[in-house]
DNA sequence: TCATCTTATGAAATCCATTACATAAAATTA
DNA sequence: TAATTTTATGTAATGGATTTCATAAGATGA
């Protein structure tokens, strides 16, 4: 592949020249500039991305962790990442961590070396100590997960507010035993959507029973599972669930099934996150929609704001209560 | 953040002593070297990717490109290809295409620019022609969507001998209108899985109906929903359904629960792929599993020894079929 | 017409790490 | 001990594009 200064000589040119007529930051005349044009054209010359970097210390790739791939949820935050991040002529990196800190510095290495510009983590086990440290020099977003009073910015939704909003749409039904499958609570979006949980019950004069609430190790559809599976050992079986993730509502909802139970009949069941498949489970799942596409997309315009050195807001959207047959009465 | 130079200056040595200690490519006393490693330490210094990928000229990074995240049958293909990659220092780009020529194009010129080394395309779209040009100067991959005779090296199973068992366990069941949920024939695998569901029914002296062979649009679930009303429409209503991909399958039940008939009693199901999801579904999902983990890893090494220069293999991978509550009696 | 401002272009420095080549010192072998 | 090899290190070129600085030619205005 024909280099600049190949390029700059069949046009009888300098470097400087072709430059200039690459990027348009000087003018150049009609002549020489054609002249350019066809030594790219018969060099077939394309300009090598690793010397541009080099020269301006960029490299237009931006990274996005995700604890793991298997969580349909991200996809469509991705989806808005890319279109925005792509039609500003940015790379993103899709970064699955796995929760596992080697790989977590692998990935800020890359870009403490200038190899990626910034990072979107959407990643709830990240070590916020070096996530800040990081961030000292380089340009962070956090995306659903986030940091309260922090000074990384941040895109989410009101967690607190949209798991009080799904177990009062429970309690309307006229459920008072409600399960709560929760993740971790190390992970601040499970402590709000705690709150939320609490605040509803105690609103309706429901008393909080902890042996309601059941924390689960991962999201997967098999803690779903396990939750419920717990849930129909102890005494007092909720007849109405809340899952902070719509992969574990899809887990207990199976759960359900091989009890031989009927859903919404003798357990009412809600998700949140509205993944693709929540419409094709049977009964179809009632959940909380955040707004995936359009989190994406800000979340990658505030980064590359950032990285231009500009000061950026943070942002809480609206989420959206969908109703399906799982808590249809 | 300091550069090569800098530590040369600070531990009193040149730049290439600095640059030995960093790659071991020389000997290196031990005291320099240890003046070396405190400078190092002392300044801070990671070495800058960028200025190293340039004098290599290699990235490092390899392209995936998939038609759509929203197929989950790419994730575990999607692990293998990152546990192996980034244990040998490579990184992923994971390059959504969403078909769209364009896109494809970004990404080819990543390739061209020498900011990416090497491309693992699953994309059964992708447009072969460009892919070959790409091929003569850079290494490519192809995995699961192959061109038979080609000179790009793949990774794939025998898609239609799989189709013949899935048929013929459908067969075995005592079905003999068998409806075919099959996407585009411009795909390779599309057509040799049709020939495996018509070898199928040929041995046992079963008519080919074209009646009863579907072509969708995509493989979402939509899709499969769509071809089973077709089923419902036409009068002769197949017994058993094969489909292409687990996604089809699923939408395909989705559609027969919501005739309020049973599967598989009335209807039995079987699909492609063994995504995660096809184990909660109600029924659960028969399918046909390939070693996606495996292949992924597999695909990858074959990249990296081609970057190296050496030559490598085409390999066909097993598969295995999983029977589960769709198609018992 | 002279002074001043634009336009157009090139030379050379720069970004940062690697490596071929050169050289001096130390170690080994004959 | 002389000759040869190995070790240890530095100098300078290299990879490819961008940009500052310098300069010459053309345009504008007084």
């Amino acid at each position: 592949m024909a280099n600049i200064q190949e390029v700059a000589r069949k046009a009888g040119v300098s470097s400087a020249t072709v430059s200039r007529v690459l990027n348009n930051t000087a003018p150049v005349s009609l002549t020489t500039r054609l002249k350019v044009e066809k030594a790219i054209k018969e060099l077939n010359y394309e300009p090598s991305m690793l010397g541009r970097n080099l020269r301006n210390s960029e490299s237009r790739l931006l990274l996005v962790l995700i604890p793991t791939f298997s969580n349909p949820y991200y996809i469509e935050i991705i989806n808005g990442i890319e279109d925005y991040s792509l039609s500003n002529n940015y790379n993103i990196l899709l970064c699955e961590t796995d929760s596992n800190p080697e790989r977590e510095n692998i990935f800020f290495n890359m870009v403490k070396n200038k190899l990626a510009d910034g990072i979107i983590s959407m990643d709830p086990t990240v070590n916020m100590k070096k996530l800040y440290e990081l961030a000292e020099r380089h340009s962070i977003v956090l995306l659903s997960e986030y940091d309260e009073g922090g000074s990384i910015p941040y895109v989410t939704i009101d967690h607190e507010q949209a798991a009080y909003k799904a177990v009062n749409h429970l309690i309307k039904l006229g459920h008072n035993k409600i399960g709560f499958i929760n993740s971790d609570e190390k992970f601040l979006y499970a402590r709000k959507r705690r709150e939320g949980y609490e605040r509803a019950l105690k609103e309706s004069n429901i008393p909080v029973d902890n042996e309601w609430i059941y924390h689960t190790e991962g999201v997967d559809f098999q803690d779903g599972a396990q939750a419920m599976r717990y849930f129909f050992k102890i005494k007092n079986t909720p007849t109405a669930v809340f899952a902070v993730s719509d992969t574990l509502a899809i887990g207990a909802l199976k759960e359900i099934n091989n009890k031989q139970l009927k859903v919404p009949e003798d357990i009412a069941v809600i998700g949140f996150d509205n993944i693709s498949f929540s419409n094709m489970t049977n009964p179809t799942l009632s959940t909380v929609a955040q707004p995936m596409y359009e989190m994406g997309k800000k979340a990658a315009s505030m980064l590359i704001n950032r990285i231009k050195g500009n000061d950026v807001e943070s942002v809480l959207m609206d989420y959206e209560l969908i109703i399906r047959e799982s808590t249809m009465r």
